[in-house]
DNA sequence: CGGTTGCATGAAACCGGTTACAGCGAGATG
DNA sequence: CATCTCGCTGTAACCGGTTTCATGCAACCG
């Protein structure tokens, strides 16, 4: 394996020069610029990271905090794939690598709770990005608060050098609730995603909201809170389903529990959209594919992948946390929504 | 930051027996070990792991080897998520970290060709592990002849030291072929992957086997050639749908197809299972989610993770490539294979 | 008691890069 | 002509670990 000594001794040069030639082309002279490039293609030198890593303190590597345990709620978060081909496209595209790192479940005895820190200090990582897992053990905080640049998805977080990224979740549901009334729809219910989990709030408020400016009467027997799984969705239309009013249309404040809700609307021998409309918020690939096809408040899933390296590097390179960034949300209209009424 | 040689004055002893107190821990004096441990602890102390593997040349890094281009077909691999999860619980249970590795788009100038070998290289990784992408460009066949430790997704490699994982696409098929035999269906078409992947020729000979167990006949215009996609199923369907003779059951490759030819059924006036019974290949999540439920092959997706974690750990510990891994598939019955007929 | 054995440890080289600093030659300047 | 400047390059220390080899020391043995 070709070490920058043996290539500089090839060149007639030493070790620095060739190192210069790499890292800071511009102050060596073209010739042996030249000379040394040619010599390092046939010899097929390539600088090894850790050396370099090790003397620079700079990995060109983000962590990936994403915790996976299966006891948990959050490791099957429904966009991951595309945020994290968003995110890896727009770090590679930066020159960064992405590292999973490990889960606290993972590291075996002693204390795990600083298992991400330290992850982080043992491999030099330059920034970090997390994806929500629905718990927020202190660890993260720690983390967050210990200095390294840090991007959070739809959690807000403190910390130096910390900022997140989000969807338009209120903007989101107002769009959804106007959509229904503009259909036609007056007695709009919703059900939400749990109140303690930031979008789950946000959602519920531009709900009201919008409810408010249009002037429909807030009804508490229409606000029922799921949990953002199907199951949840299901048993929350059951109660809307068995109370005295029934709505004709719902604002389900994420796709999973809308499947769950049509299902429950089929059981109870009604249909969609005839009997009652609904609206989801996501847009995951099932939203197309279920009949009748269901109308939703889409997430520029990429976007979050872009926006978080976006941050993370800018931050790595060292500019101050940006702002939250929060991205637009759109409607997509399905069956689920459209005449008659 | 806590180096070594300043853990070793604190404790009155050299950097050697401080790095020998964390990975040999059995040759030195009981009563030092601790004292260095609970200094450690003290300090905060933590190994640079880019020193480390300067050094040792063990990274304890796997790579991701998984083409996210857009241009390509691959990148929105159906198990992707699950595929990682079991991939990543298993390597960092072993102590094994992920790093996912810039594609070959991504890389600029200079020939992209073999920017994989080249990241394994810098990296020091100790292995690799590649999804397979639906292209196999010349790199990756240098890779695994590059003599890394390697596994491959659904797709056989040769090399000194790769091997592969793959579910048991034929038996499954012969799953799906004999279920619809049992439920009374005669006239059973196929709708298959490209034939020149590995999985739809595998899935396409499993049908023709067990068609002839069964003593059915082989009719050319009931295999149809898909492309793993909804609409290619779609259309896939709609050919069957307009020829002379009418299958009564369709055996499809993929479950993603077969909600697309559910789709195409559905719009020709025609029912599930009643008219056209239906078995897919997979178990994606939709599929439990589209009525009437879609009967399938279902793949051991965490299984995928695990057992390539495995394969390429045994073979970092210096193993010889360990024989292909062939996971068993199992028939899961939904609605759109049930009786009646 | 001299010699062997074995355990625990230290000294120093090494892994493969980066970089502060110094030096050198050529051309410009007073 | 002496001096200054500037562009380019080399020397050597350093990043933070690991590991070979040598050694001090105590116990053991004949």
């Amino acid at each position: 394996m070709a070490t920058i000594r043996e290539l500089a001794r090839l060149c007639g040069v030493s070790p620095a020069t060739v190192s210069r030639v790499f890292n800071n082309p511009e102050v060596v002279n073209a010739k042996t610029r030249e000379q040394v490039l040619r010599t390092a293609r046939q010899i097929g030198y390539l600088p090894n990271e850790s050396a370099r890593t090790l003397a620079t303190k700079k990995s060109f590597m983000v962590g990936l905090v994403w915790d996976t345990d299966h006891r948990r709620p959050g490791w099957r978060h429904p966009f991951f794939q595309e945020i994290l081909i968003g995110l890896k496209t727009a770090l590679s595209g930066r020159g960064y690598h992405l590292l999973m790192l490990a889960t606290s479940g993972d590291t075996s005895g002693e204390r795990t709770e600083d298992a991400y820190v330290r992850a982080v200090r043992r491999h030099n990582l330059d920034g970090v990005v997390m994806i929500d897992s629905g718990t927020w053990d202190p660890s993260l905080r720690r983390l967050s608060e210990s200095g390294v640049p840090c991007v959070s998805l739809d959690r807000p977080v403190q910390g130096p050098r910390a900022t997140y990224v989000t969807s338009d979740n209120a903007g989101g549901a107002r769009l959804a609730v106007r959509h229904l009334h503009e259909r036609g729809r007056r007695a709009i219910a919703t059900i939400t995603g749990p109140a303690h989990t930031r979008p789950g709030a946000e959602r519920l408020q531009g709900y009201q909201d919008e409810l408010s400016r249009l002037g429909l009467p807030h009804r508490p027997g229409f606000v029922i809170e799921g949990d953002f799984y199907l199951s949840g969705g299901h048993a929350a239309m059951r109660r809307l389903l068995e109370a005295d009013e029934r709505p004709d249309a719902v604002f389900v404040a994420g796709d999973e529990m809308a499947v769950g809700a049509l299902r429950a609307i089929g059981e109870a021998g009604l249909k969609v959209p005839e009997d009652i409309a609904l609206v989801g918020f996501d847009d995951i690939e099932v939203a197309a594919l279920v009949p009748p096809g269901l109308t939703t408040v889409a997430q520029d899933k990429a976007g979050f992948g872009t926006a978080a390296a976006e941050a993370v590097v800018s931050m790595i390179n060292g500019a101050d946390a940006p702002p939250p960034r929060i991205l637009p949300t759109t409607l997509v209209v399905r069956g689920s929504s459209t005449p008659p009424l």
